[in-house]
DNA sequence: AGGTTAAATAACCTTTCGGTTAAATACAGA
DNA sequence: TCTGTATTTAACCGAAAGGTTATTTAACCT
């Protein structure tokens, strides 16, 4: 157990093409030949994409007569998610600090009215 | 502007090392050879790994007399996390399915209970 | 100045990645 | 059964990834 199921996932989703097909693939299922459409690239390209996006568990594909129609595995992008939230609270604390600086200039702003501003 | 800034991080992440690397860094500051301890892996293989990390912008880097102390970079994470957001709503979707068909299964299951159950 | 420690760089190697073109496969429909 | 349409597979290519060892740089300490 515990294979890294984690690693395939980002390097799948480190190729622009790659998260350009899942943007189009929350909108719904789509075929192939349909994802490839916007993109200045051969179908072997899209295909061994896709392959790479279905390997990482990030889509499926179904089978209806001679296309395959490709859909989003949320959960694979849940598992992401949840990778991430062990460090939720290192940028949340960080805003904290930023937000504290910003209340103590607020509060020390009185003073620097005095100040002319410079033009 | 606009230059795809989530690619290198998302490559970043696809190495177990590195996410061992960043796990290490949450806990606090770290010089490289203390980083490099518990892998079976040459210095310069490490001194990589940072460099992709840091270019990446995960990880930023001081010096200190002759170490260069890393420390992790939660922002990055927080882009990363942006991005994820975007499809927050597929995955809980799927779970609120889930949730209602638990609840179709219970309010049917007194029905169940007159059925004898299989060894 | 000389020696030690911390880290990076250079040069190299093998494997993987991202693309190509050409050929093969799978199915639908006349 | 032949033809067109959708998609994959095969073979190839150059570039990038991830590792190595050997060398260099940088800073500290006598």
């Amino acid at each position: 157990m515990a294979a890294d199921h984690l690693s395939p996932k980002f390097a799948a989703l480190a190729d622009p093409t790659r998260r350009a097909i899942l943007a189009r693939l929350a909108l719904g299922e789509s075929s192939v030949t349909e994802l490839a459409e916007p993109f200045d690239m051969s179908m072997p390209a899209i295909s061994k994409h896709l392959k790479v996006l279905e390997h990482a568990g990030l889509i499926a594909r179904g089978r209806e007569a001679q296309w395959r129609p490709c859909r989003i595995e949320p959960q694979a992008l849940k598992d992401v998610n949840e990778w991430l939230e062990e460090y939720r609270r290192l940028w949340e604390q960080r805003l904290d600090r930023l937000e504290d600086y910003l209340r103590k200039l607020q509060s020390k702003a009185p003073k620097e009215k005095k100040r002319g501003r410079k033009k």
